[in-house]
DNA sequence: TTTAACTATATTGTCGACAATTTCATAGCT
DNA sequence: AGCTATGAAATTGTCGACAATATAGTTAAA
């Protein structure tokens, strides 16, 4: 169903994923230090893995790292959280104008399909599906614009970001109904081949996304 | 004068450029497969901080790997060219906009020096500043916007990818001339505060360098 | 001849130990 | 008291060796 990158394969691999989930939950606290003797204990495997797996998350900006000093989380801050939402904003809006472009009518139909699975979920009550259902929903217009390094920098990049910023100030999937109705507008415009209009709409859901997001941090 | 980022410290960071620029430059081919041992013979150091430096690679795009194979430098390809140059000229054109609305004046003063000591020099033929001219122009734009992931972004992913594509496509600064005029537009637009301008004139600006590169690599 | 299995080789992944650097505490000096 | 210097402890960086995996080559069987 959903397409999970790549599953881990090797040890780093899989000790990164465990990081990043303990990061972006919040099991490991932000802007606390990274002892990688520590967590070599804690997860059970060497310091070479450990140190292969900081440096990973270094690359997705969940941890900073200082020459022989350390590995530190980043800190959640409202200027980070607007920064971060106005690149997403337009990368994800592009993301939604290539998608017009770029999808198939098969994988437009699918996206449709997505969307109204979801509708009956909520409808029925199972709202915990609503966030899932959401990830799916945008992770398929971004994969959809067939561009690499935008996919990329979305998936590996700023998501997880973007989720430690939500999990963390326990938004646990909000405005479903309002945000459900713009889902659906957008993946109207996709259809209809229109991609400024595609960008327009997904521009302006993030940006609700984040006024929503930033009330809760002020 | 210019601000290299982080002057690299320990071993890994400065094998890590090694290797980049090599790389960038076509020193090692592209598409050509790393080996771990060959490296650490080649440049003098332990396998480990290969290691290090190919993971650091991997992120900024310039290798692929695969689990328990290897990795290899990125191919050139049309495809590759275009979708890269559709990322950076959004995400340079939003850098343009930002920098209008958060650089100092005295930065913008800065800048505009910098533009008049670069045509005196290409006025009186030094012409192999130009080059260097041209980056450091983007790169204080960049900076300006004041956005820590789009400065990342585009200083440590995009940036040394679109010179390899330069480089390796044996443009040695092209459109000099024509490019000086469009970024003393472009300035001119950041010094006025219009955002909006500086955003077009740079997506603009891009887009010709990229309608440039590509008529060399058909 | 082609395919399959097996062995040998080479390459990547992981580990523990050592070296280099930072950090913290203590002592000495003005 | 306050500041600097010195030294010990802890942490990060680097290294070589071993384990696991993939690749290539060879032999054997259909």
């Amino acid at each position: 169903m959903n397409t999970p990158a790549e599953t881990p394969v090797t040890s780093a691999d899989k000790t990164f994923v465990l990081l990043r989930s303990d990061i972006v939950e919040g099991v490991i606290t932000a802007g606390s230090k990274l002892s990688e003797t520590e967590l070599s204990t804690t997860y059970s495997v060497s310091r070479a893995v450990i140190r292969e797996a900081i440096n990973r998350l270094e690359a997705c900006h969940l941890v900073e790292r200082k020459a022989n000093v350390g590995a530190r989380v980043v800190t959640l801050t409202p200027e980070g959280l607007v920064q971060l939402y106005q690149v997403r904003e337009a990368l994800e809006g592009m993301a939604a104008r290539l998608a017009a472009a770029n999808m198939t009518d098969q994988e437009i139909a699918e996206l449709q399909e997505l969307l109204s699975e979801h509708f009956e979920e909520v409808k029925t009550g199972h709202s915990y599906y609503q966030e899932a259902g959401d990830v799916d929903f945008h992770y398929r217009i971004i994969v959809g614009s067939k561009n690499t390094h935008l996919i990329s920098m979305l998936t590996n990049g700023i998501y997880h970001l973007v989720r430690m910023y939500r999990v963390q100030l326990g938004m646990a999937g909000p405005r479903v109904s309002t945000a459900f109705g713009e889902h659906k507008h957008i993946v109207q415009a996709i259809a209809n081949r229109d991609g400024e209009l595609a960008e327009m709409l997904m521009r302006r859901h993030i940006l609700y996304s984040k006024n929503n997001i930033e009330n809760k941090l002020l």
